[in-house]
DNA sequence: CTCAGAGTCTATACCGGTTTAAATGCTGCG
DNA sequence: CGCAGCATTTAAACCGGTATAGACTCTGAG
């Protein structure tokens, strides 16, 4: 028969003190006499001894756990490499600090909410992530009032308060620039972009930094279409943008998966990338890399993103000051898909 | 100042009874006078009172969480849509039910192992899912060996004793049959395979089948290369199927990742694709559909899948019975990718 | 020699539920 | 009328930790 676990009574019977003792010894708390300590310690390893995260957080409040939650339709099978990696980063950091990451995947706002609600009424997380921050962004008022150790991906354009939700933020402006600068310096004049959904934040920006560059490079920032992000909709956009009177001869792409799918579009129509239209993408997917035309993108680094989140993160909880965190900026790549602009007939 | 939330001592306090009392009628228990439940229930109602889900993970020894663990290289950035699809089916039955999900992401198959042993050490799960089987997968004992309540995803070859361990499967063979099928129709007789890592049972799965639609349409399954399952791998294997002496005129992929990197060796190689070379993926992610040409494949439901899995653990977590589920089969597409044999020289 | 104070350690309450044994009240039967 | 038997309810233990007040050394200064 499987000995039941040791708890901690068992380690202080063994040791011949009390239970608190034992608490103090095995939590570094001084007032303990260093033998009685070692003693102490060396019967728990002995017992094989480890602490119950259950017991622990019933009676300190905490969970040791923290919370992501993800909104997007279950039913639109998306690859969006973006999450997989960010979460990878995550718990390169959780693992050695003992917590766990709780996910939850909703559909919408009002369940992404409810979310965030659900999971400190039960007391399931200690902080939360905030990721695809968005324009008045519901998210943030709501954290403070549950009084919620957060952090935003990004820099929010207002924060609530004297607000003590920091951000981890990845200037992907820059990338936006570097492509458009690179086309602009090919000699493209009329430059498209596919842009994010406005009322997200990194959709809006990369579409403002498209139009700062087109207008420091003395071109009017005219076609940009919005769209939801989804591979579908690159290709609808592309479609629309090849079909109009003036047709671009390149299209900066908010992310990889539109990009592809507007290369697809081109191709079908006949065109050749980049010979009669350039393309860049936006995230450096793996897949970028092999398509053929190899996609020109602008590659950010999830993994550190997600790993610089959560060392925030954790070092709010554990009642740190902390500041806003700036990472490298994401860097235009170019492969294949752009090149020098179409003589014009 | 916040009212701090109600406890189970706080509603007996009001309705004037027992702690005890309280507890029975908040769980449906018997031995309460139908009024005295009433009034309990109208009370904890008006308290706004909630169950501390910590406390009662204290004192019933369980954790109200299921488990995933998901091994993968954190550095490559891989855009396997499965997970992400996955997750949200899993979500869908977890969500009402009142249980959380806890996520790890790990390297390795030591990491792996570990990581189980410590969510079950910490108690923070009371299920999991075991995803990616592979031959003689450690995990199977592993949990066997944890009393840890598990379900994988697919029939592993052997389970260890007489297992409890149901299975919920999706018949992924027949695809890859319907592929080569369709593929043999259209007058193709060199065909080779881009198969996943033989370790993994999906990947031999998938392999299997190809031999066996192979040996069925009367052609030798001698074109097979075993790859990770990544981009990169499938654009290798691509190379070095087509610079060999006798070249295939199709090439079934097992998964879209790399059939996509395939495609694009192939064009790059100045091959017409389905003209010279057909080609056909397996996953159906939406980028898929969307390249030029569109890719033939095979597509499942990983939604679905998740939400069986789930429901399938949970089942067995309340103690009733359970039995392995079989899920639709997943069924080849075709799209643009895949046409007529070319004519030989 | 006494007493203050530091250093150790114990006892106990507490976190918020569940569970069990025992107490209470009521009904109906002999 | 007495008592078995049931339904209802209470009190208290328990899950496994943490936190706090107080008790018990021991030392050294006055």
């Amino acid at each position: 028969m499987a000995r039941a676990r040791p708890t901690i009574a068992d380690v202080a019977a063994h040791a011949g003190v009390s239970k608190g003792l034992v608490s103090f010894a095995l939590n570094n708390r001084p007032g303990v006499a260093p033998q009685t300590r070692e003693r102490i310690l060396a019967i728990a390893e002995e017992l094989g001894w480890q602490p119950s995260v259950r017991a622990r957080s019933l009676s300190v409040a905490r969970s040791f756990a923290l919370g992501l939650v993800i909104t997007r339709d279950p039913e639109i099978i998306t690859s969006d490499p973006f999450y997989p990696s960010f979460i990878a980063g995550v718990e390169r950091e959780l693992s050695p600090a003992g917590q766990a990451l709780v996910l939850s995947v909703v559909s919408n706002e009002r369940e992404e909410l409810a979310s965030y609600r659900k999971l400190v009424a039960d007391g399931r997380i200690d902080g939360a992530f905030i990721t695809d921050l968005r324009h008045d962004d519901l998210r943030l008022g709501l954290v403070q009032e549950l009084g919620l150790p957060a952090v935003t991906l990004g820099r929010p354009e207002s924060r609530p308060g004297v607000s003590s939700i920091p951000a981890v933020a990845m200037e992907d402006a820059a990338g936006i620039e570097e492509a458009v600068d690179h086309l602009a310096g090919l000699g493209h004049r009329r430059i498209a972009h596919v842009a994010g959904p406005a009322r997200m934040l990194h959709g809006s920006h990369r579409r403002q930094a498209f139009d700062t560059a087109m207008r420091r490079a003395g071109l009017e920032p005219d076609l940009v279409i919005e769209t939801d992000f989804k591979a579908a909709d690159g290709a609808r956009a592309t479609r629309h943008l090849l079909a109009g009177p003036d047709r671009p001869t390149a299209i900066v792409y908010a992310n990889d998966p539109m990009a592809i799918a507007g290369l697809g579009v081109a191709q079908h129509a006949g065109l050749n990338v980049p010979g009669d239209l350039s393309i860049t993408g936006f995230d450096g997917t793996d897949i970028g890399e092999h398509v053929y035309p190899a996609l020109s993108t602008i590659v950010a680094d999830p993994v550190r993103w997600g790993s610089a989140a959560a060392r925030v993160l954790l070092r709010m909880i554990a009642g740190d000051p902390t500041e806003d965190v700036d990472l490298p900026p994401a860097r235009f790549v170019r492969r294949k898909s752009s090149g020098p602009a179409p003589r014009t007939p």
